[in-house]
DNA sequence: CGCAAAGTTGAGATAGGTCAACTATTGTGG
DNA sequence: CCACAATAGTTGACCTATCTCAACTTTGCG
């Protein structure tokens, strides 16, 4: 279980270097109090008798390094986890080797359900950035649910909602699509928490974006042009500007940012 | 939208015509006692003395014509549904209107997860064939939960492998790797119901095909006939017969059938 | 400074989509 | 029972979005 623990992470993953830079970046880290499982899985208001047994669910938590894995394909599955700052992506890996990102996880998602039904992980889960998260006992999980019919609830929601996006992502629509409604769906969430909205950093690479929404690389880097050009964003890089919010819905088609 | 209309169903759902030809056909109905649910919820041996708490759960039954709705996009969602007999198919609904079909349902599956995250339906579910499905009572189902922990693990492994199937969809695989293991899936699925796996009838259109595996219709045909010529397969409009199994889980890549 | 990684841009190749004609099957009504 | 119409499926020809390959630029960091 602790293959994790190998320098900074990936097989291939040239030495991560100076470990001086780690100021917990990439934004606050969320008080435990408002810990993801409680904002995620508990709908509207959580009565602040619960928090404690809620916070019971977390076992311990984990600081990663950009580059770090999670967990990886095959381990066995114990815990759900829950990101409390920075950002991850998980993945799942055809039989053939080839590993698509699903999705990208910041601060108050949860990952992991993939592993629930196989009780291994079914692919890989990797910090894009310095990142802090949660370990939730899944067995603990389960008990609690049993006092806690929410939090039944709740899990079975995010799985859905989970389901819903890949679904989603599912649809054959062109590339200029797909990365405005992933830029979109970024932006959707970084609002949901309370971050900037209109202007961010893209966490993860061209290659990643590109892995995910099933494109080359160079096809998004092309579309990134294609709407700096137009001035729907400007990008440099990593950072991105949303310059005419509603023009980019409307290129994203009506989907939903994320849920 | 429905732009699918499989012809006695659809939108305009011109009241199921002759009641006449129904014998059930589309194989056995399952005995209640092991009602999808039990099988599927409740991972290897059920103690029958749970088995009415289980039927408990199931608040009634519902008989489907070929191309009738089980239910449809926006509706309030209260159950989820267990088939019987027959098949289905569920969509998601993008906003601007196109429809994906996510997943086709035989005997033994469960369907309705996606709609929990908004609690009301994302897609529409229409049957293919005849069909048979329970209906779920999600309230009951969430009270069982409570006293049956071994439940809610059941759910969520449902909901986990569905996540997983649709994550795998999603990858960028080329048209004769889609129908393969298309066809591995189902033959895997019919398997898992004691039914031929070698020849069976698709009880789906080519068009549903291509719309669950992000094609057209005229590709679909076209790998079919390139199967066919190549002798991996045996097809005449819906009947399919795998002469080469081996062959087509190598052409599938050696992606799993459908967990 | 200089290399390595990331990103951009261009040009040509191609898988699959689109359009359209054609065939086969099924159901309908006379 | 036989046209006829409607639906489903097949096949071909062409078109286009995206991929691939490759050169080039920029950035980050030792």
């Amino acid at each position: 279980m602790a293959v994790l623990g190998s320098g900074r992470g990936s097989p291939p993953m040239p030495g991560g270097r100076g470990s001086r830079r780690h100021d917990v970046d990439a934004g606050e880290v969320l008080p435990c109090s408002q810990c993801p499982v409680a904002r995620v899985c508990l709908p509207a208001s959580i009565e602040p008798a619960q928090v404690p047994l809620i916070e019971g669910m977390v076992s311990r938590q984990r600081y990663l390094e950009p580059g770090q894995y999670l967990f990886r394909v095959g381990e066995e599955f114990t815990s759900l986890f829950a990101v409390r700052s920075g950002c991850l992506k998980s993945t799942v890996l055809d039989p053939d080797g080839s590993e698509h990102i699903l999705n990208f996880h910041l601060p108050g998602e949860v990952l992991g359900f993939a592993a629930i039904y196989q009780e291994r992980h079914a692919g890989n889960a990797i910090a894009l950035s310095p990142a802090i998260v949660c370990y939730l006992s899944f067995r603990e999980v389960l008990r609690l649910a049993q006092s806690f019919p929410q939090l039944i609830l709740g899990l079975l929601r995010i799985a859905s909602r989970s389901a819903l996006y890949t679904g989603r992502l599912t649809g054959d629509h062109n590339a200029v699509v797909r990365v405005a409604a992933f830029l979109l769906s970024l932006s959707g969430r970084l609002r949901a928490q309370g971050r900037s909205a209109a202007e961010f950093e893209l966490i993860m690479s061209r290659e990643d974006i590109a892995n995910h929404l099933r494109l080359a690389p160079e096809t998004v880097s092309r579309v990134l042009t294609q709407l700096r050009t137009e001035r729907v964003i400007a990008v440099s890089r990593r950072s991105v500007q949303l310059l005419d919010e509603e023009r980019l819905q409307c290129l994203a088609g009506p989907m939903l940012p994320y849920g």
